[in-house]
DNA sequence: GGGTCATTTTGGCGAAGG
DNA sequence: CCTTCGCCAAAATGACCC
């Protein structure tokens, strides 16, 4: 809300208005012209009036109205709107009418010292009918009364109603009234042609200063090339540009809060103007420093609801992969399995009753194969498992046996092999450590699932750099969980370790294992420890038996991941990269890069 | 009476248009 | 070049307040 846009608010207001009264204003001229030479007083006071008869009929009559409402509505419209538009038809008017404009002039000689130039003698007359008024002394109040006789009608009417409206043209009205007054008396007289009648009304309204600036405005809005005339019109038009700047002061003063009212000069107003600008200013920036965090933190936790999305979506996946894989490994396993498991197996007889989703061909139940020759060799070494021999393939080692010990009695730790990177290092499933080259790492004994080259990733073991080793760690609480940790930290799995069956297996392969654990643990594994070991054996008899690879125990196995895993890459791609989260063996299984199973 | 503020008048200047 | 218009500044005046 500075001046400035007030001010071409105001401007583009008076604009209006002028276009529209120009449009009128030639008609307005030709009444007058017939006016004036009606009147027996010469075209003089007609021409003369114009600045002021146009003001003023324009007020009252036809075209004003719109300047004038305008002015009412709007603050700035009120302002300086009006008296302009006014004044330029009255200047449009004068052109008709020059020799009579310039008798005003001679007017103002009388009133005032300076306007001598004009001595017409209607002028001399009106100068002494206006001398009476409060402010004689002008020369405009003479130019005034010949002017009025014209204006005088409208004038009066206009001026009232403008007034009604708004506040500014109260203002207006009251710094003008000698001009709106003027006219009205002067109409009076102007028939009679008796100067001194118009003044004394005349007197009586304008007594304030405006008056006779009005005057002054009707002589001088047609400009005449006279000096005096020239006064007049330049004092009016100075007269309207006041009134302007006034209104524009107010309307300011209106649109900023917290100024008091009373004591609010022009210099204060726009102090405080700045102040308040200021303080607009202030408050944008901060509200787009606030927009600007808010759009911000908006992002980031859009960015972690697609996060939270897309580990959802694919542990939803993993859990649908788990829900095939027990299916497809089930049958199976019910074939072949061994009796040791049979607590685990039921558990997960349950769970596959429960989810009757399709079963995945040949390849899925291998995986589960796999998957179980690490759970035993992982269960073997710790106290709580015993790996049992009863399975037909001899995953459970002396060697993992020690190891657990060694490196946790009562937990197997199984840390999964090296990272999915690393191809070249062939693939063996230890459930010892590295150090220690497991009997798994023998193909004889231990079942060594190779991953071939193509897949580097290790599923459940480490490298001989990590020592894997398969902890079953007694839980703090009752619910022992074991977990299957590549020592990288790719893997985790925790198996519950005593008597109490295990609840949970959960492996946490850090980097790679995630793709193949869930293929190993595929099948829901809630199970004692000893049952759990006989699961896994019984689940790697499947995988020896179901496996397309051949007899041989740790080739078999290996083959079998192998094939197991081609297979699921090519029947699951979906499998490939996504973390698999076995709700029954609580195996969750963060997503790798697609890789084969590596057990060491 | 002095100070402040608002208003008016007057003169000048520059820009725009004829 | 002249006229018109708008703006500005100075001077004068009046009103109001202390």
């Amino acid at each position: 809300m500075s001046i400035e846009t007030l001010l071409e608010a105001a401007k583009f207001l008076e604009f209006q208005a002028q276009q529209q009264q120009k449009a009128r204003e030639d008609e307005k001229e030709k009444l007058r012209l017939q006016h004036l030479k009606e009147q027996s007083h010469p075209n003089v006071n007609s021409t003369i009036h114009i600045n002021n008869v146009s003001k003023a009929e324009e007020l009252h009559m036809e075209s004003r109205p719109s300047p004038i409402p305008s002015a009412l509505s709007p603050p700035s419209v009120p302002i300086t709107v009006i008296p302009i538009p006014v004044v330029t038809p009255n200047l449009t008017g004068s052109p008709t009418l020059p020799v009579t404009t310039l008798s005003p002039p001679a007017a103002p000689p009388l009133a005032s010292p300076k306007t001598d130039s004009h001595p017409p003698l209607e002028q001399s007359a009106a100068a002494l009918l206006w001398s009476p008024q409060p402010k004689p002394d002008t020369q405009t109040m003479v130019t005034a009364n010949h002017k009025q006789p014209i204006q005088n009608h409208h004038l009066q009417p206009q001026l009232v109603t403008q007034t009604n409206n708004t506040k500014l043209h109260q203002q207006l009205v009251q710094r003008y009234p000698g001009t709106i007054v003027s006219p009205i008396q002067q109409q009076a007289l102007l028939p009679h042609s008796g100067p001194l009648l118009q003044q004394a009304p005349l007197h009586n309204g304008p007594v304030s200063r405006g008056s006779p600036p009005d005057d002054s405005r009707h002589l001088d809005s047609k400009k005449r090339p006279g000096g005096a005339g020239t006064r007049e019109v330049h004092n009016k038009l100075e007269k309207n540009r006041r009134a302007h700047l006034k209104e524009c002061f107010e309307t300011l003063k209106k649109n900023i809060p917290n100024i008091d009212e009373k004591k609010t000069s022009n210099l204060s107003v726009l102090r405080s103007a700045l102040r308040y600008i200021q303080t607009l200013k202030r408050k944008e920036k901060e509200y787009e420093h606030d927009m600007e965090r808010l759009a911000r933190e908006k992002i980031a936790t859009q960015q972690r609801l697609a996060e939270l999305k897309n580990d959802l979506s694919q542990w939803m996946d993993v859990i649908e992969i788990d829900r095939i894989l027990r299916q497809t490994v089930q049958p199976e396993e019910d074939q072949a399995s061994t009796s040791t498991a049979s607590e685990g197996e039921d558990i997960m007889d349950d769970d596959l009753d429960e989810e009757p989703a399709p079963r995945a061909p040949t390849a899925l139940p291998t995986v589960p194969q796999i998957m179980k020759p690490e759970l035993r060799t992982t269960a073997t070494p710790t106290q709580v498992l015993t790996v049992m021999p009863t399975t037909t393939t001899s995953f459970t080692t002396p060697h993992n046996q020690r190891k657990a010990p060694q490196h946790q009695p009562q937990s197997l730790l199984v840390t999964p092999p090296q990272p999915l990177s690393k191809p070249a290092a062939p693939p063996t499933l230890t459930a010892t450590t590295s150090s220690t080259p497991c009997q798994l790492s023998n193909p004889t004994q231990t079942q060594m699932v190779t991953t071939p080259s193509l897949h580097p990733t290790v599923i459940a073991h480490a490298p001989v750099s990590h020592p894997s080793v398969i902890q079953v760690i007694p839980s703090q609480s009752s619910k022992n969980i074991a977990q299957l940790g590549p020592s990288t930290t790719t893997s985790s799995v925790q198996l519950a370790p005593g008597h109490q069956p295990i609840s949970h297996i959960t492996v946490h392969p850090v980097a790679h294992l995630s793709q193949h654990l869930p293929t190993l643990y595929s099948q829901p594994v809630a199970v004692t420890q000893p049952a759990v070991v006989g699961h896994i054996t019984q689940t790697i008899n499947h995988a020896h038996v179901n496996g397309s690879a051949p007899a041989q125990p740790a080739a078999t196995i290996v083959g079998k991941q192998t094939a197991v895993s081609t297979q699921m890459m090519a029947h699951h791609p979906q499998l490939v990269g996504q973390t698999v989260l076995n709700p029954v063996t609580m195996v969750t299984m963060p997503s790798f890069p697609i890789s084969t199973l590596k057990l060491a």
